[in-house]
Parts: C-alpha cells; structure tokens; sequence
RNA sequence: GCGGGUGUCGUCAAGUGGUUAAGACCUCGGAUUGUGGUUCCGAUAUGCAUGGGUUCGAAUCCCAUCACCCGCCCCA
C-alpha cells in the first residue's frame, strides 16, 4: 500500500453519521429565514483579495494574517474569511440598491481562515448569517437580532447570551477614541505589545484584551470613567435607545457591554454577540452588527446596512446528535430481479428501501435486515410463486404473509 | 506567532526493557441450505506515528521529525 493522504489541517470530514445535523442547521435556517422575509444567496468561496483588504479591513488580524491567499492569472485572489464582503459585493454588482427597500439575504457555506485549529475553530469552518441592506432605523437592528434568538430557539437553544453595544458613528468615536489615547498615554509602556500596537491603530481594540495586565489598567478609576463613559452623540443614542426598547418588547433578554468591541473594521453603532458556556474558550455562536459605510466604501451607493453570522460547527457542538435514519425495509431474497423490482416500487412510492447485492445466504441477509432496517420483506421462492410477500416486523419479530400489492401499507 | 499534551488494529484500549503485542467493539466467516436482533466458535497488527540511537534484547529508555488535540491570541 502506498502512502495515504489526510485531510488538511484545521479541516474536517463531514461523515455520514453527521450530515443529518447539518441538514437540520440548514432546513431550519430556510424555514425561519424564509418568514422574516430573507432570500437565500450564493455568492463564491472565493473573490478578489482586495474585496477583504477594504471590506473587512486591512487593520484585522483576519486580514493581516489570516487568509488563503493566491496567484491566478496575474490576480490576486482569496478563499473567503467571512461571506459579508462577498453579500455586499453581489449587492452592488446586481444593482440591488435599486430594489425595493430593505434587501434582505441569508446565506450559509464554507468560510477559510489560516489560524491555528482548537476546540470550536477550525481553517474550514461553517457560517450561516444574514445581511440586510437599506433600513438605517433601529428597526432593522432590532429584527435581526430577533432572527438570530428565533433560530436559535427554533434549534432548542433558548438560554444563551445576548450581549449588545453601540460603537457610536464615525464622528463620536473618532472623540472616544481620542480620549482613551489620551488616558491610556501614561500607561502606554504598561500596556501589552499587542495592545501598544493596537493603540495606534485601532484603540478600540484594546478594550476586549484578554491580558491580566491590561484588565487591571483599565479597572483604574480615571482610565475606567473614560472607557464607560457615554461617548455616542446624541443620535446614536437615541438609535441604541430604540433597539433596546424594540428589543424589551419583543421579550429578548440581552446585557449591555461595554467593552464588546468586534474584531471587524466595518461596524458603527450596534455590535452584538451570542455567547454560550457550553463552548469551551471559543465560546461565540454568533457575531454581528451594523456597518452602514461598508456598500460604500466597496463602491456601491450610501446603503445603511446590518447583520450577523453563527458557525455552525458551534452550534451543532451545542446541540443533541440526530442518529443516521433506518431504512423502512430491506428485502431478504435470493431472486436478484424479483427484489429489483420489488424495492422499486417501493422506492418509488417514497420509501427507504435496500436489498442483497451479492447473494448472501438468508440468514445472513436477515441479520443485516435486522441492523438497518424497520422491516424485513421475505421474497422466497414460495412467495415468489404465490405472488405474495412476508413481511417481519423487526422490532415486535410479528409476520404476516400478504398479497404483493399490499405490502406498502404495511410498512 | 507563543505555551502545554498525546500518538499501540477501522474504533476504544492493556502493556512502563525479556520469548508468539491482552481485551472489547465493529467487520467477515461458521454453528444454522427459509427466520435476525441473544448465544457459541473462528478470522483479522511480522508490528506499536516516522527516522535514528542506547542495549544481548525496545511499544517501553534517549534524540530528532511529523501528525493530532488543548490553551493564549483572534473570532463564528
């Protein structure tokens, strides 16, 4: 035997065994989405580069080191990191700014991100997310979040987490972060290396930083009024108010935190994330927000805009196993052609059937019959030559010999 | 990129220097040429991730490499 060849790191087989789970994440997800309005759209796993580098932004770590890159033809292209960018991207490509406000989409497939593998992150994981363009209201914020916790529990996931904030617009946040620079300028050499880089670049980010050190500076009092104060302007407030009021009525529970950031450039005013703890350290199903400078700022027209995604790998660690279903019959016979025709007509009446394919003894078909099947249907010669059929029930071991034509209400 | 852990049959595993590498499940065959799921018998690793080394002798000790898992970071 020559050498075998195993999947690549960080992705895995989907078996057999498994796909039931995944079919239920993916029927579940039509049937919900399909009621809030949302039409299914797929986009391809992989695009430009340049549509991440602007799209999600060039300051990311899933940008800056994160990504299957590679040379085609003197372009540059990339496996997607996240299917936003990609959403947005056949947004404006198909002029869908010009249809009827709100555009909403859902979308589900592989996502590719080049980082190490551990329990709940994979380098071909699974997202299922919506997008919806054209409503700059809290209205909008606000149905998708109910989206998301109605598929949730639609799932059966009912007590996770929602967490929320508001990153304020452009304006108020550039004044925010010019505060925490400031505050944090004292500390500055106390600060991690990943926070002293992050400082220039994106101070934001360094509030959600994991470092002992780090969390201790900011639990200063001065450095911590500055980071928990009300920076949003007024309208952005006014809009984080709504939500929240859409959100009481509608009976989701959430908490507010501060400190919820989201990793990606493109998010103004509300981020929030599902969290279970039944996830080990990644321990995020779901992550999203609103990003009303993203269609613009990738070439298409002033679109407010807000959604999220989920990995499904998470959620399915989150949810029960569904076993691999049985067929409804297998037919036990030594006549290849009589059982041929047979489980035909049957399967041509809907139902899961199988038999022998290589003339095994009877007792031996019999026992694979009782492994797979709900009913074992005796083709024998007696039966064949009184057109009849027997058919076992494997469970109750109860048999009856009936006319051939009667075996499909049987099972 | 940085830490920690683990690699023995398809799967789960015993074995911690001494002859032929336990056992269980799965699979296959037989007991049983038309009655299974219970039972009984049998088959299945010339090899212990890979490559070196130490030794009379290595799955077991040493070194290197590889793979996978877990954590940090980041994210779904």
């Amino acid at each position: 035997m020559s050498k075998i060849i195993n999947v690549i790191k960080g992705t895995k087989d989907i078996l057999p065994q498994d796909v039931a789970a995944w079919h239920r994440l993916e029927e579940t997800a039509l049937e919900v989405f399909t009621k809030y309005g949302y039409k299914e759209i797929r986009t391809p796993i992989f695009e430009a580069t340049e549509l991440f580098a602007r799209g999600v932004g060039d300051t990311t770590d899933i940008v800056n080191k994160e990504m299957y890159t590679f040379e085609k033809s003197d372009r540059s292209l990339t496996l997607r990191p996240e299917n936003t960018a990609g959403v947005v991207r056949s947004f404006i490509e198909n002029g869908m700014a010009r249809l009827s406000a709100p555009v909403k989409l859902w979308y589900h497939g592989p996502m590719f991100r080049y980082e190490r593998p551990q329990a709940g992150r994979q380098r071909q994981f699974h997202q299922v997310g919506v997008e919806m363009f054209g409503i700059k209201q809290p209205t909008a914020d606000a149905e998708v979040i109910l989206l998301a916790v109605n598929y949730l529990k639609a799932l059966g996931l009912n007590d996770l987490l929602v967490e929320i904030n508001s990153l304020g617009c452009p304006t108020c946040r550039e004044a925010y972060k010019k505060k925490i620079k400031e505050v944090l300028k004292p500390e500055f050499d106390n600060l991690c290396e990943d926070c002293q880089n992050r400082y220039e670049k994106n101070p934001l980010r360094l509030l959600d930083c994991k470092v002992e050190s780090c969390k201790e500076i900011f639990e200063k009092p001065e450095i911590k009024k500055v980071i928990q104060s009300d920076f949003v302007c007024e309208e952005c407030a006014e809009h984080f108010r709504e939500l929240k009021s859409y959100l009481d009525k509608m009976g989701v529970k959430y908490q507010e935190n501060k400190l919820l950031v989201r990793g990606l450039d493109y998010y103004n005013r509300t981020v929030f994330e599902i969290k279970s703890n039944n996830l080990g350290s990644q321990n995020a199903v779901c992550g999203g927000g609103r990003y009303d400078s993203l269609v613009r700022n990738l070439g298409g027209d002033d679109v407010p805009a807000v959604g999220w995604a989920m990995g499904m790998e998470r959620l399915n660690s989150l949810l029960p196993a569904i076993d691999m279903a049985k067929l409804d019959a297998y037919i036990v016979s030594n006549d290849s052609t009589q059982a041929f025709v047979l489980a035909e007509e049957l399967r041509n009446a809907g139902k899961i059937v199988e038999f022998d394919l290589s003339n095994k003894k009877f007792t031996k078909q019999l026992e694979k019959a009782s492994k797979s099947a709900k009913f074992a249907l005796i083709l024998g010669e007696d039966e064949i030559n009184n057109g009849t059929v027997s058919v076992k029930n494997l469970e109750t071991s109860e048999q009856v010999t009936v006319q051939r034509d009667k075996v499909l209400a049987l099972i």
